[in-house]
DNA sequence: TACCCGCGCCAC
DNA sequence: AAACGTGGCGCGGGTA
């Protein structure tokens, strides 16, 4: 069954229950059953909004959970929370619109024909949340607020029932996984993830020196950027304009373009290396120093904001905090709650176990068969190395073509013809400027108008060197994005599926262990996702099941989106109290 | 002052 | 190993 929530204004919410097919799988994977059309059965009611979760917790603990169906989680789910109410599952329609819309599935339904409109407007989250506090969107002039879900949600069935049975059943699962992400980013927002400010502040004083306030260079930093100064005899130095930092380097006879790193260690000078210190310890104190914690760490949790389907792959981006992009040295400031512990657990070489089920490539599923797929290469004779292994595959997903995973491609495409042949495939239609799309339908965007232009000036008669050569240039790029975007793009659905079979089993275990009613943190509960990486924090005496769920899962993730394939997906994992112990 | 953009570096 | 895919973000330095 669908309940669809529609807000009306500031105090009231419409509430349609839909008398579709009951849901018999309960898992927020399942796809659900064609819409009867017209909708049949509806009860079509008004309730203040005060009276929302209570509603909401009523249904959520009959037999079969509903789906509730909204516009956009992140306007809904946070209040839900706070309230102390989970949900199952959901429709994010936002989310699904956006991947209906440019679907090549979908591409004769009604939606993708339609003009641009209110569900193609992303809503600032931060916008969002304000609105929320709010109450309603009326009081704020956003866009979004003529959104008509219950009509978006027919739209949606109709462009989803129009497709061939095998797009149904592949958006089916995409779109429920999309929808389970957006209650997964908006849970591990509530949740938080664990973070001991006091150890993060002992990290940055034996990095930098004693705390100092914001525009202040820490004595350590200070120290350093002396050795930097001494061994390029200047009295001043500012590293942090590039410009200046460029000029002085070249003053002092060092012959660079830029003041990138990589492009820095291949000099040997005795600035070289207290330089680089220079750099990293600057990069610190920028970005994840104190004026980070103060910003980003409130009560011992650090809540960032995810944004699913941020990313035209379908990958989850973060909005504040830089939460997908914690560095490593700060980590060990991610500490488990007394008693608690972390399971972290990692999917190991995603994108080219992707590749490999993708593909259908035998030989890739052959040595993927371990836990470690590059060794594995290299036990089936088809490359020397691991290490050459890794460059070589990742170089093949990414399209680079010098270099020495230049040199490798031949060999790896001897050895695993299916697999590079799926991804230069990809490449060409990129190159063409056609679409291409990932396992379970997300499709790639089409080249703008600029890229067309440039291709067609280049085909032109009389068409000079020039341009010639720019059109080349930027169709191979575009056939780098395509390349690319269907692994990546897939693995993001691999990571979704896996986390979402997760959430319900985790919900499961805090279920058993408590009954209904449990606070979503009282129980192993997910806190931090990171493309092909999740943490859980769970009590000590969860940890041993929590493992055995995250294996469940993976297993489970691979079978929906690939059925029987002959493909594994390992994932290792780790129980640490400090995130800086997983790896 | 508010924005914008290139640079550089962090994550996967 | 090399500069090849997706992002966020802070900074310097420019412009409106």
């Amino acid at each position: 069954m669908h309940i669809v929530l529609q807000q009306l204004d500031g105090a009231r919410v419409r509430v349609v229950q839909l008398e579709d097919a009951p849901l018999a799988d309960p898992s927020p994977l399942a796809a659900p059953a064609p819409l009867p059309e017209p909708v049949e059965g509806a009860t079509d009611t008004v309730i203040p909004r005060a009276e929302l979760p209570a509603f909401v917790r009523r249904q959520e603990s009959g037999p079969v959970q509903p789906r509730w169906v909204w516009d956009d989680t992140t306007l809904w789910y946070p209040a839900l929370l706070a309230a102390g109410v989970r949900v199952a599952r959901c429709v994010d329609l936002r989310l699904c619109h956006n991947i209906l819309r440019n679907a090549v599935f979908t591409a004769a339904s009604e939606l993708a024909a339609a003009p641009l409109g209110p569900w193609d407007e992303v809503l600032d989250p931060r916008i969002a949340q304000r609105a929320e506090a709010v109450g309603t969107l009326f009081d704020l002039d956003l866009p979004g607020g003529d959104r008509d879900p219950l009509a978006e949600f027919a739209l949606q069935r109709a462009a989803v029932d129009g497709a061939s049975p095998q797009g149904r059943s592949q958006l089916g699962l995409l779109l429920a996984a999309e929808s389970a992400g957006a209650l997964i980013a908006a849970e591990m927002t509530f949740a938080g993830l664990p973070w001991d400010a006091a150890m993060h502040d002992r990290i940055l004083a034996d990095a930098l020196g004693p705390r100092v306030p914001p525009g202040v260079r820490p004595s350590k930093l200070t120290a350093v950027l002396d050795e930097v100064m001494a061994a390029l005899q200047v009295r001043e130095l500012s590293p942090e304009s590039p410009g200046e930092l460029l000029k002085a380097l070249q003053r002092a006879g060092i012959n660079v373009t830029s003041t990138r790193q990589w492009e820095l260690q291949e000099i040997e000078h005795p600035v070289i290396e207290p330089l680089l210190r220079y750099k990293k310890l600057s990069r610190l104190l920028t970005a994840n120093g104190w004026t980070w914690v103060d910003t980003w760490v409130k009560d011992g949790r650090f809540r960032p904001t995810y944004v699913p389907g941020g990313v035209v792959t379908g990958r989850w981006a973060s909005d504040g905090g830089g939460a997908l992009q914690l560095p490593h040295q700060v980590r060990g400031a991610v500490l488990a709650d007394q008693g608690w512990r972390f399971v972290v657990a990692d999917a190991a070489q995603l994108e080219p176990r992707i590749l490999t089920a993708l593909s259908g490539d035998r030989a890739m599923a052959d040595a993927g068969r371990g836990v470690d797929l590059y060794q594995g290469m290299v036990d089936v004779g088809a490359v020397d190395t691991r290490p050459h292994a890794k460059v070589a595959m990742l170089g093949a997903m990414y399209g680079s073509t010098t270099g020495e995973s230049g040199r490798l491609l031949p060999r790896l495409a001897k050895a695993f013809p299916q697999a590079i042949g799926f991804v230069e495939t990809a490449a060409r239609a990129g190159e063409r400027g056609e679409r291409v799309t990932t396992r379970l339908g997300r499709s790639s965007p089409l080249p703008g108008a600029d890229w067309r232009e440039v291709q067609s000036a280049a085909s032109m008669e009389g068409a000079n060197a020039a341009a010639t050569q720019r059109a080349r240039m930027e169709a191979r790029s575009w056939g780098r994005f395509t390349r690319n975007f269907v692994v990546q793009g897939t693995a993001a659905e691999w990571a979704l599926c896996w986390m979402a079979g997760l959430r319900t089993r985790l919900q499961a275990l805090a279920a058993r262990e408590s009954g209904t009613g449990a606070d979503l943190t009282s129980s192993a509960h997910l806190v931090f996702f990171l493309h092909d990486e999740i943490v859980v924090h769970c009590p000590l005496v969860q940890t041993d099941e929590v493992v055995a769920l995250v294996r469940e899962a993976a297993a489970e993730a691979g079978r929906l989106i690939f059925g029987n394939a002959p493909v594994e997906f390992p994932v290792t994992t780790a129980v640490v109290t400090s995130y800086a112990d997983a790896k």
